[in-house]
RNA sequence: GGCCCGGUAGUUCAGUUGGUUAGAAUGCCAGCCUGUCACGCUGGAGGUCGAGGGUUCGAGCCCCUUCCGGGUCGCCA
């Protein structure tokens, strides 16, 4: 008995029955996904989480007035029934559903809901329906059997990482969603307080601070699924809220805390998707990351790696390459034949989006070499270009000269978009490993200024103390970057537990004392109390479910996604409140509400 | 904030050089049909062409503004 229910009995899901129930009595809930009526005999398809089956009102079984509901029955009609379980014939048998072999000949039914037509179809044939329509109405598009999969599968990978969690001797600890705002980094969302005129909450952009309260706090390892907030412009990667399974551990170094991360995505993998994951993962620095693939978090699926080309320009004849701080250049291998004039103009036109100025190239075709600044070159310095490339007959060569950060930028993107374009993405395969040795800062042109990469509590190599002073730009971090697929799982750091680290580092950033105090005191204070050294990590759970789904789009993993603008289509979130509320919050509106600027 | 793509029946779409009453499929409604499974057959209803303005004798189509959805750059410690 699936529900212990006397109003609404059920022996059965409907999509798991079998051969092996025929001539059983059973009991059914769910909708209708079809019928047809062939005057004397009806077909419904009767659909829950599970699958379909197929009932049978036949009227000299089931008596003319359940003959009758049965030709009542529309689309999504909510129903009860109970019947027999009977073989198909042979030639009846549907090999497309799961219950093809039986059907189950209909004794007695309750219609228990009538429904409109749907605004969108449920099932597995349109998928490229509407987007605003499909979120508007969620609830629907989740009755679809690839939506409830989804959910299952998620389901399924969070009890498995808290069951994996605990075995590890982690605690899971709730922190505030009412936190504070964190001036570094993403934008906060804001909540106002009623008690306290004109001052805010934020939502947390992760439980960072709390987790490292926590450590101080004696936990020794703690970790959380954890839902997180950032009011930034969405992508198909990323939402205005996620969640991230974060963990934090004490008396550790980056090892350890990899060593429990990996494990947790072994677990993952074996669990969901039945797959084995190799430990220790491989580990690429972020030096040599950014060197081959112009990428913090690589898509190591296929080649085409960049090379550095800049001694080789500095006396090559072509001033464009000269003059540049830095030219480096990628071997489209064997695309000759396969990348026409037109779409190699449109590459260039696809790097000038990455600030790159120009895209230069080569292409190596059986009638020869065509390259606009082959005439530069002379025939020792293109036979040089030809070595350093390792480049044949048949390539293309692409080349961007520019500053370090454009030039890896764009041939990194560049390389990304032929991997798409030429289809060279093994889609059967998962690369898993660790991008480490993140540099310390990063120097922000805007502000002028060295700004955290990671976050300003994350703790430099010791080997690299001694730059701090020269050269903060070269200082690398003891942070790791988890990277699946090209996409960015999580990351995570070893913390600073030194007061005296941590005020160089504010100081690195420009974060004057008393203003570091102002924010972080109660951080500052507590590192007085005897702080163990501690690390961690946070991986985004989303991210990892578009991962293991090969979903392109966060929405196919999320129950009730946002959309690109934040908004949420379903409920017609957010909107406007009433003037009480905001006179309670202390707050006027400014400008003029949504809908009332056009009037 | 910038750029690109899209918005026509409940839904997915077509709509020619600007020219009569805006079409198809599917869904919906009605009728017929006892082995369908994308059931079939017959008939019917269904449109603010996202919205506003402009050009024109005439606009789904051209121009401007704007709203909505998707993607992306900036942004995302």
């Amino acid at each position: 008995m699936t529900n212990p229910s006397k109003a609404f009995p059920r022996s059965q899901y409907c999509g798991e029955l079998r051969p092996g129930h025929a001539g059983q009595q059973v009991q059914l809930c769910g909708w209708v996904q079809r019928s047809r009526n062939l005057g004397g005999l009806i077909f419904v398809w009767l659909r829950d989480k599970t699958g379909l089956v197929q009932l049978v009102f036949d009227e000299t079984i089931c008596g003319k007035e359940l003959f009758a509901l049965g030709e009542s029955l529309r689309g999504e009609y909510v129903l009860s029934a109970e019947g027999r379980v009977s073989l198909r014939a042979p030639e009846a048998v549907n090999a497309k559903i799961e219950t093809g072999e039986i059907e189950v000949f209909v004794q007695k039914a309750a219609l228990l809901n009538s429904s409109q037509t749907p605004p969108i179809y449920i099932d597995e044939d349109h998928p490229d329906e509407n987007e605003a329509l499909r979120l508007k109405y969620r609830y629907l598009e989740l009755r679809k059997p690839s939506m409830q999969a989804m959910l299952r599968l998620r389901s399924k990978l969070t009890q498995t990482l808290r069951s994996y969690m605990d075995g590890q001797n982690f605690i899971e600890v709730e922190t505030p969603i009412l936190t504070k705002s964190t001036p570094e980094g993403a934008r906060d969302y804001l909540v106002p307080s009623r008690v306290h005129p004109g001052e805010f909450y934020a939502l947390p952009q992760s439980p960072q601070i709390y987790k490292q309260l926590l450590m101080l706090g004696g936990c020794d390892r703690y970790f959380q699924l954890a839902r997180c907030f950032r009011d930034e412009d969405s992508r198909a990667d990323r939402q205005p809220e996620f969640t991230q399974c974060d963990l934090e551990m004490s008396f550790v170094e980056p090892a350890d805390v990899q060593a429990v991360v990996e494990g947790a995505f072994q677990a993952v993998f074996a669990a969901v998707k039945g797959a084995e994951i190799q430990l220790p993962l491989p580990r690429m620095t972020w030096r040599q990351a950014m060197d081959e693939y112009g990428s913090d978090k690589p898509d190591r699926r296929f080649g085409l790696k960049l090379k550095n080309l800049s001694d080789w320009a500095k006396d090559c004849g072509f001033s464009v390459f000269e003059g540049a701080p830095q030219v480096r250049g990628l071997n489209a291998k064997g695309c000759a034949g396969r990348l026409s004039r037109k779409e190699i103009d449109a590459l260039g036109e696809f790097v000038k989006g990455f600030k790159a100025k120009g895209l230069a190239w080569m292409s190596l075709g059986a009638d020869g070499v065509r390259s606009p600044f082959l005439k530069f070159l002379s025939e020792e310095k293109a036979a040089e270009l030809k070595g350093l490339m390792d480049a044949e007959e048949g390539d293309v060569l692409f080349f961007v000269a520019d500053r370090q950060s454009v030039v890896l930028q764009s041939l990194g993107q560049l390389r990304l978009e032929l991997g798409r374009r030429l289809q060279l993405i093994d889609q059967g395969k998962d690369d898993l490993f660790w991008v480490t040795e993140f540099p310390l800062l990063e120097w922000s042109e805007e502000d002028q200024r060295f700004m955290a990469m990671h976050h300003p509590f994350t703790s430099p190599m010791d080997e690299d103390l001694p730059l701090v002073g020269s050269n903060p730009g070269g200082v690398r971090a003891k942070a790791y970057d988890l990277v699946l697929n090209g996409l960015e799982m999580g990351s995570g750091s070893i913390r600073i537990h030194k007061p005296e680290v941590q005020e160089e580092m504010f100081r690195l950033i420009g974060l004057p004392h008393d203003l570091a105090w102002e924010r972080f005191g109660f951080l500052l204070e507590a590192f007085r109390y005897g702080v163990p050294p501690h690390g961690g990590f946070a991986f985004g759970i989303d991210r990892l479910m578009m991962a293991l789904t090969r979903a392109n789009s966060l929405r196919d993993v999320l129950a009730f996604p946002k959309a690109s603008n934040g908004a949420c289509l379903m409920m017609d979130t957010p909107s406007s409140v009433q003037e009480e509320q905001l006179s309670a919050l202390h707050i006027a509106i400014l400008q003029a509400q949504p809908g009332e600027a056009d009037l």
